[in-house]
DNA sequence: AGCACGCCGACT
DNA sequence: GTCGGCGTGCTC
């Protein structure tokens, strides 16, 4: 036998983005030191190089021969402290990689190797050479730059406001000496004081105000419009008047100029936006400034729960219950849930806001684990709207939409007002069926009908994003008798401008609004003229309608009878949350809902209780059923070209997650098809795996898991674990 | 996940 | 005769 070489007792352990659960050993670069834990590290692997995180130090795996390192990035540990520590939990937690977890936390310049950018406030001032020879400037773009900084040194971000194409003009200067570049210190104005809390609000800031030394977790539950911005605002002040910084997350769609201009105009100090609207350089100076704790407020979406706070004071998660804050793939984390976390290891408060919380959230308030914070009136002068079922059973429908409901957007127009019109389907028409034969168009590689876009002219399926022309006679029987079935947002378009051509009609869904800036210079186009808005969840909050009167929401039917737990959940949240869009000014906003089932109990909970009402009576059934949040809930998902080999997968999965159960904690359900079998021509199935006591399901998988790995059935399928899963598709 | 190495069909 | 198909195996 060949002896092994001696195996050094001090390298790099280094987590790769990668789906591989291990660390890599390599020799470290200078002898190792503490310090080399959570810095970046330019490593050799496989043919190519990788850039890594140290996660660890120590001796060497006996089985590989470590290879050297090639180049440590970072001086000081770029992951270090809290969010260090935070993240090796969520790796945990959800039982990714580590590796895959930084390579998620870290913004992508960073990812790659970039070195953490500069974030001083640049600034310029005239040299002697520029004073002296001001006078003697032809007049000009230059000249009228070198005045303006004759009064003295500008921030770059002020000269923006000063002075148009001023780059130019500071490169003519800069070439001939006249002016020096110079850091400037950050803008601090005083807090502008906001409206005087009313005596909800109040109460609200002082509890949140009273425990803002260590974590506890607020659940802020107020109706829309009752002015929760107002308390985080208030909190979020004196956050930083404690000179600490404070972190808002929101839902993507909810983080729009208007509620940036808010924070902008009442916190004094620079506001950090952080979205997917970002280039990478913008994204990375963020995380820097934050890093640095030259970032004091900072407003993003899910990713920004990344961000390092050394010196963190608060974090918000607005609209708590969102579906966005939950990432649905990669690492399936969910931002709510890591941002508690990170709070209680911050020791900061975390406030959770929402009109309609999840029922995750109520449970905990319930349970005494979060304090619960009611805001129970409308701030300023907003109405509560009036809300009617129209019953449209027997009725004649006009792509959809009863008489009934037509005369109510003619009225409300006449009046001066907007109206929304939500419908959640969008396209002309969700099936192209031959009248003759009952043939309909299926998507060729999904278990789904193709929906009818461009009046008709083209076929798209929204699960796997296939495009066709629509066939002109029918591909079952050759008649000519294809007609679009039932109705999407493009053919309510199409109705409502023939029917008021007055007006202007804005389509505001995926086809017709892919960026944030679409979607802003839509809505900025109607103004306050009457109009209607015609739209699918995108329209269900972010930009504030004050015009808007009538809200009127249909073909919400199919969502009264899905199969999914959480149907009613997210439906009840959505018709509330579309509701309250509904006269946030002074005129009383209707609602109607549209419906073939006026009895449903759903509906009749919520005319009659509210929301509040339904989270009891859902909670409830909840408990009944051993659903979350009365049992915790994991998902192994699997897909495959052949159901079988995605089944054989789950069945041994399914095994070997039995075996090492402890007692009857753990409840393993399928493997089931999933709601929709076959998607983009794979088929797909799951197994739920649930326990009432986390502990318990956390343990069989991290014991089950590294041989599920490494299970034959595995290599033939592709698999993913969702722990906490809020979709079950 | 990449990216190698490794054995069987239609092409310059 | 070769370019290339993607099956499976490894990455310190």
């Amino acid at each position: 036998m060949r002896p092994s070489p001696p195996s050094p007792d001090a390298v790099w352990k280094v987590a790769i983005g990668l789906p591989l659960d291990r660390l890599f050993d390599y020799l470290p670069t200078a002898p190792v030191a503490g310090g080399d834990v959570g810095c970046r590290v330019r490593v050799p692997f496989g043919s190519r190089e990788r850039i890594g995180v140290v996660a660890a130090i120590g001796p060497a795996d006996p089985e590989a021969e470590p290879k050297a390192a090639l180049e440590r990035l970072d001086e000081q540990p770029l992951l270090a402290g809290e969010l260090w520590e935070s993240l090796r939990w969520l790796a945990h937690y959800t039982h990714e990689p580590l590796g895959e977890v930084v390579a998620t936390a870290l913004p992508t310049l960073l990812r790659h190797g970039e070195p953490l950018p500069a974030t001083d406030r640049l600034g310029w001032q005239l040299s002697k050479a520029g004073r002296d020879g001001l006078a003697r400037l032809r007049p000009g773009q230059p000249r009228r730059l070198a005045e303006c900084l004759a009064g003295g040194p500008r921030a770059e971000d002020e000269l923006d406001s000063l002075l148009e194409n001023w780059r130019a003009a500071l490169r003519n200067l800069d070439g001939r000496g006249l002016v020096e570049r110079r850091v400037m210190e950050p803008v601090v104005a005083p807090v502008v004081p906001g409206p005087e809390p009313n005596a909800g609000q109040r109460a609200a800031i002082d509890s949140i105000l009273a425990s803002r030394a260590a974590f506890s977790a607020f659940l802020l539950d107020g109706i829309t419009g009752s002015g929760k911005t107002e308390v985080y605002l208030h909190a979020i002040a004196d956050c930083l008047a404690r000179g600490r910084q404070a972190l808002v997350l929101v839902p993507e769609i909810g983080l729009t100029p208007q509620m940036l201009a808010r924070f902008r105009a009442r916190l004094g100090v620079p506001v950090h936006a952080l979205h997917s609207g970002l280039s990478d350089g913008e994204r990375a100076r963020t995380w820097a400034a934050c890093l640095r704790g030259q970032a004091r407020v900072i407003v993003g979406t899910r990713s920004a729960v990344f961000l390092p706070l050394p010196e963190a004071g608060l974090i918000v998660v607005d609209e708590e219950h969102d579906g966005s804050y939950k990432q649905l793939d990669g690492i399936r984390y969910h931002a709510r849930d890591f941002a508690l976390y990170r709070g209680h290891s911050l020791g900061v408060p975390v406030v959770l806001g929402s009109a309609t919380p999840s029922m995750e959230s109520l449970r905990n308030a319930r349970t005494g684990r979060y304090m619960h914070l009611h805001l129970r009136e409308r701030a300023g002068v907003a109405k509560p709207p009036s809300v009617r079922v129209i019953d449209v059973r027997k009725r004649a429908l006009d792509a959809g939409l009863s008489n009934e409901l037509v005369e109510a957007i003619a009225r409300t127009l006449d009046t001066g007002g907007q109206v929304l019109v939500f419908k959640n389907r969008r396209g002309y028409a969700p099936v192209l069926l031959c009248h003759d034969c009952g043939w309909a168009a299926e998507c060729p590689r999904c278990d789904a009908s193709m929906t009818v876009h461009a009046k008709g002219r083209r076929l798209q399926c929204h699960h796997c994003g296939a495009s066709k022309r629509s066939p002109d006679a029918c591909p079952g029987c050759g008649g000519l008798a294809l007609q679009p079935q039932g109705a999407g947002t493009e053919r309510l378009e199409e109705l409502l401008s023939a029917r008021f051509p007055h007006v202007p009609v804005i389509r505001i869904d995926k086809g017709s609004t892919r960026t944030r800036d679409a979607l802003v210079g839509h809505l900025d186009s109607l103004g306050d003229r009457p109009g209607i808005l015609i739209g699918t969840q995108m329209l269900a909050k972010g930009h504030d309608l004050p015009r808007l009167a009538l809200v009127a929401v249909v073909g919400i039917d199919e969502g009264l009878f899905s199969a999914d737990f959480r149907a009613p959940e997210k439906l009840a949240q959505l018709l509330v949350q579309v509701a309250g869009r509904a006269g946030r000014a002074e005129r009383a906003g209707e609602v109607l809902l549209q419906t073939h089932h006026p009895g449903h109990p759903l509906l009749h909970t919520l005319l009659t209780g509210g929301y509040s009402l339904f989270a009891d009576e859902e909670l409830a059934l909840r408990e009944e059923a051993a659903f979350p949040p009365f049992a915790h809930m994991a998902m192994l998902r699997a897909e495959a070209r052949d159901m079988q080999a995605a089944n054989a997968f789950l069945s041994t999965a399914r095994a070997h997650l039995e075996a090492v159960a402890t007692g009857p904690l753990l409840i393993t359900h399928g493997p089931l098809p999933a709601p929709m079998p076959r998607r983009a021509g794979y088929q797909r199935a799951q197994l739920v795996v649930s326990s009432n006591a986390r502990p318990a399901l956390h343990a069989a998988l991290t014991e089950a898991l590294p041989t599920i790995r490494d299970l034959p059935e595995a290599r033939k399928v592709r698999w993913s674990l969702d722990v906490d899963p809020v979709d079950l598709y």
